[in-house]
RNA sequence: CGCGGGGUGGAGCAGUUCGGUAGCUCGUCGGGCUCAUAACCCGAAGGUCGCAGGUUCGAAUCCUGCCCCCGCAA
């Protein structure tokens, strides 16, 4: 079967390399185009296309695919792959493909269609997630089931370590559902859309961490949002990022944000409800320390006190502005 | 030329404004205390102060150029 295979996540080569293996021609991969990132706006390399060339399989970066849909239909594919390619797909993009579009989906649809299942998950603080194989339609991620599979949760898990699980795994599902849809003996099975529930593309203000909070969110927030965008407070006015914390045992009264202690086991923060136990983190300029050499040399103690406020830059008055909502869904 | 912070014993930092003995909290090693310890006490080792020039009697500190790291923004 001649596939087109369309993704732009660092982890889309894994799929893509996996269906190679499986013996799947992969006959072109569209991706997005390079952009200018990071601090200097060097022109980086897209991991897909380099794992394309790598290949030796042609590659094609559409500003906007539906603009392409004759070209598409002209490399004369059975179907095409997609995972997180992050460019919504048109009715003439579909037709291209005989036998279709599947898409590998990195949550249990209907649960977390979007920009950020993985995210969204653990930021929910669902037990299980896993990976959905579907074959798209035109509305967001609402496509007929193909194969589903699920994985628990763990309560180490980032949104990185989480979705290393769920593309490794996702490499292996769409193999075995391509199977199927080769053999003809592919079932399908419609979404309850009941069910369903969204989630946006995370935005660094959704990474402000809010002590007035529950310990047990704040830690999913810093689980969810690592590596990247990173949950983010600020500590004597310097912006600080939290790269690990988890839930510990409340540790007297007092206000929130506030370190209850602090010494080589963690810096502990009072929350809303609880005490967030922050073990690494990285202040603004510096590299990721660990709680004991932050307390050691940034001289981090009881009595200091993490600012719940968003961003920074902007004057003082930290007005409680109510910025409501959570990345999430209702439960 | 997007804004900004930083490179100081193994780690994280102070010292740089107003040049002149290398400091702090840890770690490591040795010894002690203890049933014991992430605790405590005593002692020791360990630094080309990012690189290269310059100014000076003397530079971590002032001047010039360069390399590298990072936060924000994108």
């Amino acid at each position: 079967m001649r596939i087109v295979f369309a993704g732009s996540d660092i982890r889309s080569p894994i799929p893509f390399r996996a269906l190679r293996e499986a013996g799947f021609c992969v006959v072109a991969v569209v991706t997005q185009p390079d952009k200018p990132v990071g601090r200097k706006q060097v022109l980086t390399p897209n991991p897909v296309k380099c794992a394309a060339l790598e290949a030796g399989v042609p590659v094609y970066t559409f500003a906007k695919i539906r603009e392409h849909a004759a070209e598409l239909a002209a490399l004369g594919a059975d179907c095409m792959v997609t995972c997180a390619y992050g460019q919504l797909l048109t009715e003439e993009v579909l037709a291209a493909f005989p036998r279709g579009v599947f898409n590998v989906h990195t949550s249990l649809l209907p649960r977390w269609r979007g920009a950020s299942p993985v995210q969204s998950a653990i930021l929910a603080g669902d037990a299980e997630t896993g990976v959905t194989v579907m074959r798209t339609e035109l509305g967001l991620d609402t496509g007929d089931v193909l194969l589903r599979v699920r994985i628990p949760v763990s309560e180490e898990d980032t949104a990185g370590t989480l979705a290393d699980k769920l593309f490794a795994l996702g490499a292996d599902c769409i193999v075995a559902a391509l199977s199927e849809v080769e053999a003809g003996t592919a079932r399908y099975e419609k979404q309850n859309e009941a069910e369903a529930t969204f989630c946006k593309k995370i935005k660094k203000e959704d990474a402000a961490v809010d002590f007035s909070a529950p310990a047990q969110e704040i830690c999913r927030l810093v689980r969810a949002m690592a590596p990247e965008p990173l949950a983010h407070t600020r500590l004597g006015g310097v912006a600080v990022n939290v790269l690990a914390a988890y839930p510990a045992a409340s540790a007297g009264a007092g206000a929130c944000g506030s370190v209850a202690r602090a010494d080589k086991t963690g810096i502990y923060v009072r929350a809303g409800d609880g005490c967030v136990c922050i073990r690494r983190l990285q202040f603004a300029g510096g590299k990721p320390l660990s709680a004991a050499d932050a307390v050691n040399g940034r001289k981090v103690s009881v009595g200091d006190v993490f600012e719940s406020a968003p961003q920074g830059t902007r004057g003082c008055a930290a007005p409680s502005a109510q910025k409501g909502e959570a990345g999430g869904g209702g439960a």
